[in-house]
DNA sequence: GCGTAATCGAGACGGTACGTCCTGTCTTCTT
DNA sequence: AAGAAGACAGGACGTACCGTCTCGATTACGC
């Protein structure tokens, strides 16, 4: 989180307890799950006070969040845009692939699952994860669709979001609600059924 | 023996108590949102004992499911079929128009939106929501979609639970994750896309 | 404490639970001083919540009065009357010696002076202890000299709540202002100084 | 090597700054009372760092301890003996007047309380304030009381601490246990009672 | 129609965690 | 070096709920 109550000195920050309390909060999610996660939970296994937790982050979501982040950078990764091979079909499979692969990584996921329920419990944290990961990763999604529809590849008269929406959305459904096995054939047939519609021909 | 701990005397229960509880907890999630919702404050507000709701639901999402069950029940819904005029666009216009009008009532919404958190953390309620409400109601829309797959409206070769998602699944993300106005336009685009598909022809 | 917040129902309440806190409560100012006494402290060693005690008392002062109560009840004492002898000089003797083995025993010591500066910090625990022990005694201390001073042993103008500070207060100050050691011979010298006054004769 | 941690240079204390916590030690305890001084709110008002506080002072206590020596040396007290005209009771009767005065002052009495009972606490606090206040005003009154034997006021054979603990011990306990109105009136029957003794004659 | 057994309201209880306050130490930058 | 500022580990505060557990006081059956 970057926005503050009364605004602590970001400088004198130690750095060192900073990715002690993220990676104790990973950890934790990890061993005990989301529901039983807690802020002195973290703070104990971090070895830092619980004064430190709620001098820099605002709830137990927000730590996950940054948490969340903090894995992120570590892989490198924070893509500034899709692949873009000129054959769309192909590059939507292999991003949704890639994201099949990080939904079954439960490194990842479970800590993806908990955030995602504290973003739906708290309009703040929803704020800034819309306005720090959602928005700019829908902006990629969006430009990659434009991209394909200015080479003929999608009707021109497509909303991208609803586009967006039809081609992510089942599997983050399938992921968040446990309605059934994330696999890459899924995620295939689900490529396939949006781009050719449901309308027989 | 066969009377145990766990198995009250159903015929004994209080009907009137059942009623208040239920009313009680839909009240107070409206007024105090999922988050400061509590079986202590639920129990306070019905004029119950905790007791008395913890003999009869194992948690305070229970309670809200058979809630929310109470409030469909009163509106006498709970339909065996979805309509089927042979016109397989217009239905799903009609069966979505009606979805998107529920999702903007805040009366079904708020204690919806609860109940799906407390699915999404609880294994227990969500295999006992997905029996009593997912599954029944995902065969109604797989029926309808088969007779219009055997009428020829729809692709033989499309897989009907991912045609449910790419039909039902954008509206119900946008209002679960508030990541836009649901509108009957919006349920009319996702229609038409869905069916037509996004690709150039 | 007999008067409560909000009065829960003193008939439900648990003894054995209360022996454990008020046991807790002397053991731990015993081993640990007054200082570092804590509620949280007091609730983990007598196996009890922080909320049971914070239900039947205001504060860990109060817990320590009630905790020197239960002392008191348990030896049987609170008489009725101080001795009378007839003899005032003899009668004093025999219950400031008494008093001086008091002050000399850290089972009772030890948690009457940290009973005594928390009173000096908390006007409503100040004003119970009044109420319910400084008061009658003093009544006791009374009624005592007032039959010294019909037999014609004291001095019929003599202020009796003076005397009783001449004879009773120089003990109560070097024990609680560790102003000296408390010995018998100290006590028989403030009574004969304090009978007999200071004046040259 | 001379310098140790626990040696700050003397010479090049900031004396503004001393004076501005000891006010502020004093302005606070005055305003919300000894149980919720804190060293945090005195450097807090007074522009200070904690570190500063802790530098100088062992304990809270001694911050007041020095604040109250300072209270005094601003009205250029401390005199080198008490008043002795030659008529003990007529002096005893102004220096009790004075003290009587003192308590009833509440920019004196509030921090002196709290210095007392800070002392009740801290053995460490009580030893100093022993050796620098309390020892050389006892022996003040020590030498008046002793100067006024050898004048035949007093019985020869009185022991002077018991006869000090007679005089004054009475005032200083109503004011510190607040068991009563702190009069002149009260100072002279204490002083004439003392004098003179319980004892009918 | 009358015990008797279960439900019910009430709420005390042992706990866990909350978010806040303060302690005493430490570090950093300023004077 | 001393000082202002304040981050830090830690401990305790007093509160809110959890889920379990007694308590009488109503019920509503089954004999």
């Amino acid at each position: 989180m970057t926005s503050q109550r009364n605004a602590p000195n970001v400088a004198r920050r130690n750095q060192s307890t900073r990715r002690a309390i993220l990676t104790a909060a990973l950890d934790l999610v990890a061993e005990v799950g989301y529901a039983r996660l807690s802020v002195e939970g973290i703070a104990a296994r971090a070895g830092a006070g619980k004064q430190t937790i709620y001098r820099w982050w605002p709830s137990k979501g927000a730590v996950l969040f940054d948490a969340l982040l903090m894995l992120g950078e570590g892989q490198g990764d924070r893509p500034s845009e899709l692949p873009d091979t000129g054959n769309l079909e192909a590059d939507l499979t292999t991003v949704l692939h890639a994201t099949v692969e990080e939904f079954n990584d439960p490194r990842l996921s479970e800590p993806m699952r908990a955030l995602t329920v504290e973003i739906l419990l708290d309009p703040a944290l929803a704020a800034d994860y819309t306005e720090r990961l959602e928005n700019p990763i829908k902006e990629l999604k969006r430009r990659r669709l434009r991209s394909a529809q200015e080479a003929g590849q999608l009707a021109a008269d497509v909303d991208l979001d609803v586009a967006i929406e039809l081609l992510w959305g089942p599997l983050r459904n399938r992921w968040l609600h446990n309605e059934g096995p994330l696999t890459t054939q899924f995620a295939d047939t689900v490529i396939e059924t949006a781009l050719n519609g449901l309308r027989a021909r």
